[in-house]
RNA sequence: GGUGCGGUAGUUCAGCUGGUUAGAAUACGUGCCUGUCACGCACGGGGUCGCGAGUUCGAGUCUCGUCCGCACCGCCA
């Protein structure tokens, strides 16, 4: 036995207990006669003395000690004379009986604490040490008990948790995936999922009627703070279920989870439709933890001889409240931030409703009235600030969407620690990809029409299925999409006719899918389901915008893991074995 | 594939319009110190300024290329 108690637990109630803790060395404090050690471990930080009444070989090896050294003590607890608020432990230190190195340390790269000196590229290569440190730490035990109540909550909702194969067959619809080598028959690949999507939908068929998963994804996709190539998923589906049943379900589930980790009590989801989101916000993940809605008004300001707008298939503003007072500085360094490419406006107009009227930078097309109106139509107040912009109204949409956002932040309406949740509904079920003359699934080939929609979709008319809506819905918080699923097709007939929009042809289908169609024609319920983002959850529990931090062993923005080095490269007697050509550029 | 920012002691950074021997803090080492907990004080060691080319009398500084990191756009059914 190594330990009596860890280092987070003792009190002063165990004055002059005699215990053996384990643990790290945090830090050496050698005052002289007297020497302090913080000794560290998952639980906390306990104080151990050495003094000139310690035995004289445990003196002589605490001069030795230094940084993360892995010690072994013994020791009596008594009262501290000088007690210290900071930590738990305050109250008490260990005077040491015993001490014995388990392990010598090296100084580390970096030093183990809550403000580590170190920086991301440097915690990353050594990030066996960065989990040493107490916020990565308590993201991964926040983590941790997202997934128990994920898992209370679903197993007491009757839910099964079933695994699903990793090793499964490439569909190149959609994200792009990650092949693996099959020894065993050379010259074929199996790929890892995306998504269980398949295999959950097969276990509908075979009754499983509720299940759910917390499993791994891989995408082998461009990476961004919030996206990783493995990722986990809170993967769940139903049988005999509307999207009602889906929405009631999984709203629980979210306001279990926000109550248990967070204390935080959500009231019933809102929905909102996705025309709803596309018209007030530009965007299909609204953060409505602020109004600040976008208002077209295309036919109210052209006509005027103001061609940026004449010419513009939409023009559409927001109004920032107070901020009239924008400097003519302020409000150019904004249009130079709506310019930039990735937001990618044209210009930007705004009207600063002042004490003298109307300030903007387009007086000299529209008279004070016209200008009295756009403000009335935005609902803008003396002292607000109107900014507009034109463009396609998909570009102007987002361009809006994005200055929206920006605009909120700068107020500081995007709070931490406030959550607006919501689901967003009625997505279109296909989205028309002009330069490739084809639809696209807008979630993917199994979800199903609206049965509203039905009878448009089986018409296969091009104008009517680009309005066809989907029977499908995202949970969104704050701005960022945490989850999204549908109702999924389970008619072998109107699948088909998916396919056939989709065009595959008839043996696309059946080689990539056929084995799901097979499985509906013997007995299909019913079904649909959804899956959570695990990762993005957590981090939005924990207030960050980066899921690294969440996960223990993350890859970096160029897809590597700088710890163990991989992807690298294996050698040719490897891939002979894979039966993979050797390429001539190798062993240069 | 693209855009922006960054790369200088172990670490985090400063280093102006190019100009003596490249600094600070912290960490580390040594000495002193019996109540520290960011201990204190004194002294000390520590640099391929990411890499390569170019401009120049002279490059950490300017130019080009390249590698690496972060954020974003494209991409992510």
């Amino acid at each position: 036995m190594y330990r009596t108690h860890t280092c987070g637990e003792l009190r002063l109630a165990d004055a002059s207990k005699k215990v053996q803790l384990a643990g790290w060395v945090q830090r050496v404090r050698r005052l002289g006669g007297m020497t302090f050690i913080d000794l560290r471990d998952r639980y906390g930080i306990t104080q151990l003395t050495v003094s000139e009444k310690t035995p004289e070989n445990i003196r002589l090896a605490a001069e030795k000690l230094g940084r993360e050294f892995v010690l072994q003590v013994e020791g009596l607890v008594v009262e501290r004379t000088s007690k210290n608020s900071k930590i738990p432990t305050g109250d008490v230190e260990v005077s040491l009986l015993a001490l014995r190195v388990l392990s010598a340390a090296e100084l580390p790269p970096f030093t183990i604490e809550d403000e580590s000196d170190g920086g991301e590229e440097l915690r990353a290569k050594y990030r066996y040490l960065d989990l040493r440190r107490n916020p990565v730490k308590n993201a991964l035990m926040l983590r941790h008990r997202v997934a128990q109540e994920a898992r209370k909550y679903l197993d007491a909702q009757n839910f099964l948790e079933i695994e699903t194969p990793f090793l499964i067959k490439s569909t190149p619809e959609g994200a792009r995936d990650f092949v693996v080598p099959s020894r065993v028959h050379p010259g074929e690949f199996y790929a890892l999922p995306q998504s269980p999507q398949t295999f959950k939908q097969l276990l509908m068929v075979a009754g499983y009627d509720r299940y759910f998963q917390l499993v791994r994804c891989f995408r082998d996709e461009d990476l961004r703070a919030d996206r990783q190539p493995e990722f986990t998923q809170i993967d769940c589906e139903m049988a005999f279920v509307e999207r009602e049943d889906i929405l009631q379900t999984f709203g629980g589930m979210m306001q279990h989870l926000f109550r248990r980790v967070l204390d935080v009590a959500l009231d019933a989801i809102p929905r909102m439709t996705y025309a709803d989101a596309m018209r007030d916000y530009g965007c299909d993940k609204p953060d409505v933890r602020f109004g600040m809605k976008i208002k077209e008004l295309t036919q109210q300001v052209q006509g005027n001889g103001f061609a940026a707008f004449d010419s513009a298939a939409y023009v559409g503003g927001i109004c920032a409240s107070g901020c009239a007072a924008y400097t003519r500085r302020q409000l150019d360094e904004l249009t130079e931030w709506v310019k930039r490419p990735q937001i990618g406006a044209k210009g930007l107009v705004y009207l600063r409703l002042t004490d003298d009227g109307v300030k903007s930078s387009v007086d000299k097309f529209y008279p004070a009235e016209a200008l009295q109106q756009l403000a009335a139509a935005l609902g803008a107040r003396q002292g607000d600030l109107i900014l507009l912009l034109a463009g396609n109204r998909k570009q102007a949409l987002n361009a809006l969407c994005e200055l929206r956002l920006e605009m909120g932040a700068r107020l500081g309406l995007r709070r931490r620690g406030a959550f607006a949740p919501l689901w967003v509904v009625d997505f279109p079920l296909l989205d028309w990809d002009s330069e490739a003359q084809r639809f696209y699934a807008m979630h993917h080939p199994f979800t199903a029409p609206q049965p509203n929609d039905l009878p448009l979709f089986m018409s296969g008319d091009r104008e009517a299925l680009k309005s066809v809506r989907a029977d499908a819905y995202d949970f969104v918080v704050n701005g960022v999409e945490l989850g999204g699923g549908s109702i999924r097709i389970f008619d072998a007939a109107i699948q088909q006719q998916m396919f056939k929009v989709l065009g595959f042809t008839p043996e696309d289908a059946e080689y990539k899918f056929g084995f799901l169609t097979s499985a509906f024609k013997f007995g299909a319920p019913p079904h649909g389901g959804i899956a959570f983002g695990f990762d993005r959850l957590c981090s939005m529990f924990g207030g960050s915008d980066s899921i690294r931090d969440y996960i223990a062993f993350p890859k970096n923005n160029a897809a590597r893991d700088t710890m163990i080095d991989s992807p690298s490269r294996i050698d040719n007697a490897q891939l002979e074995e894979l039966g993979i050509e050797v390429a001539g550029e190798r062993g240069k």
